[in-house]
RNA sequence: GGCCCCAUGGUCAAGCGGUUAAGACAUCGCCCUUUCACGGCGGUAACAUGGGUUCAAGUCCCAUUGGGGUCACCA
């Protein structure tokens, strides 16, 4: 039998980095078995729909390349694939089930509802829908449903007994029926619940395996006795662990936690975030980390999948963010870049490439380009002690002294390249017997007015150029002159 | 609270009855070095607790504790 997986979201916002991962995994096991993976619109609760939340995750799934090979933008042979376009099916199978006895038409308003609820909080015993509807007469309810009164479709879950089923995760569960309720499948407003709509949807739309989050792992076999009610094979099912923020929360918009696009937005690659999150709840057969899609494709298994829950670990994912920005080729790397080095810097009056060399090993995420070039367009105002280094043998006063020899070598050298300056100030070095910090420390600061650069002083002198370099050099001395006086 | 699930360093995790209990991130130290990174080397750090089963338990069973999930006309 054909490996069918899909993708379930309801359009409620943003796409979740935990949704994003339960995309993840039902892609690659689609594919890791050579199997197609389809994507689902859950939008049966009107109330909650968001303005183009569809797009958002259509744009989310394809940026990250988890192509989808049926969907509501692309077709497919099992459509409509957006429930709320599905309502007739659902009412159909709705009704077959009352048919068959296992459910059954509830006229109950939301008072007596309330009242219910009332006294099992008085009595301190959980709430659990009475069934008193079940006891209505074919007659009776066919002379309310003309009436017009409004209605629910109610399951009918037996009171007694247990029903057990097997996750490919977590292994055999079996809840009592007992504590399960006789939920709404179809609501007065038309539209199926969950517990309808995805039973009714899995089955037609042929899905093998059921892979979603594990919230649902004790709700199952309510949906296993509708699969069986209508005689209809039941899947099989992946429950996956939670993404957790911390120990005690899981990851949530409400807290306002990272989307995926917030992710992007951030400086992070749509891979590296993709990498990061496949480990999070996986773990490989081999001691691997650094996995492309499609490697992950091909190595992703079920019997990796863990049972606790997983903390997302932002100090991870930047240190993954890294090695994919390393990774990057020249061209790629100032592609990406380009906004942020705009941010910053005059892009025609730079070597990107030259930037790219330097800055490319310094990041772990994009936005942080800016701040780090800001120095190259400006000289920014800094302070005497910066020329303070121990390490580097350096103090204002050697400053001065080593710059005032410098300045004179890098005016006078006719070739302003990396390795003819290079050269020039270790002769210089050589010359005056003294360590290389000694005279290329106090020369960084002097042309770069910054502690912390990408790239020593000879690089900055080489990105600057030969007239930049001179000037900054110039007002550096006169106000280490001054200073000194 | 009922029911279900889970439990190895700060984090992700390997381990599937016999191991000096991997690896990665983070952290610390050293090396490299013109700052900061990168890179290299090394260190600190874990089987929640108590009972069993067994010649032998991180691995199996039970309990306790802790954590998560669920108990909607939400998915």
């Amino acid at each position: 039998m054909e490996v069918r997986t899909r993708f379930a979201p309801s359009p409620t916002g943003y796409l979740h980095i935990g949704g994003l991962r339960t995309a993840l995994y039902a892609y690659l096991f689609a594919k890791k078995n050579g199997g197609k993976f389809i994507l689902r619109i859950e939008d049966t609760d009107r109330e909650r729909l968001v303005d183009q939340a569809s797009e958002i995750i259509y744009r989310t799934l394809k940026d990250t390349g988890l192509v989808y090979d049926e969907g509501p933008d692309v077709g497919g042979a099992y459509g409509p694939y957006i429930q709320s376009e599905r309502n007739e099916i659902y009412t159909k199978y709705a009704q077959e089930l009352v048919k068959r006895g296992a459910a059954y038409y509830c006229f109950c308003t939301k008072d007596r509802l309330g009242e219910l609820h009332a006294q099992c909080e008085q009595n301190k015993v959980n709430f659990k829908y009475d069934k008193h509807c079940m006891s209505l007469s074919k007659e009776e309810v066919q002379k309310k449903l003309e009436a017009g009164e409004p209605y629910v479709i109610r399951q009918n879950i037996p009171l007694v007994g247990s029903t057990t089923y097997h996750d490919m995760v977590y292994g055999d569960i079996t809840i009592p029926n007992s504590d399960m309720e006789d939920n709404i499948l179809l609501k007065s407003d038309g539209y199926p619940t969950y517990n309808l709509a995805n039973v009714v949807d899995d089955h037609l739309m042929k899905i093998s395996h059921v892979i979603r989050g594990i919230e649902y792992l004790s709700s199952t076999p309510k949906y296993n006795l509708l699969y069986e009610a209508l005689e209809w094979d039941v899947p099989q099912y992946i429950h996956l662990p939670p993404v957790m923020r911390d120990k005690q929360a899981k990851l949530s918009k409400r807290h306002g936690d990272a989307s995926y696009e917030d992710f992007i937005e951030k400086g992070y690659l749509s891979q590296a975030i993709l990498n990061y999150i496949a480990l999070l709840g996986w773990s490989p057969a081999e001691n691997k980390e650094i996995f492309t899609l499609s490697e992950l494709e091909d190595a992703f298994d079920v019997s990796g999948i863990s049972k606790s829950p997983a903390i997302f670990d932002v100090e991870k994912l930047k240190w993954m963010n890294a090695e994919y920005i390393r990774a990057l080729s020249e061209q790629a790397f100032i592609e990406m870049a380009m906004p942020y080095f705009k941010q910053a810097i005059d892009v025609e009056k730079f070597d990107l490439a030259f930037i790219t060399s330097l800055i490319q090993p310094r990041l772990e995420v994009l936005t942080d380009i800016p701040q780090k070039l800001t120095f190259l367009a400006q000289m920014p105002k800094y302070e005497l002690e910066l020329y303070t280094n121990k390490k580097a043998k350096s103090s204002p006063e050697s400053a001065l002294v080593y710059l005032k020899e410098a300045y004179p070598v890098l005016r006078d050298s006719a070739d302003f390249s990396k390795d003819a300056i290079h050269d020039a100030l270790m002769e210089l070095v050589e010359r005056l017997g003294v360590k290389n910090g000694q005279l290329l420390y106090p020369l960084r600061i002097a042309i770069s007015g910054t502690a912390v650069t990408p790239g020593g002083a000879i690089e900055i002198a080489v990105l600057l150029g030969k007239h930049e370099t001179l000037t900054r050099m110039e007002q550096s001395m006169k106000m280490l002159e001054e200073a000194l006086v």
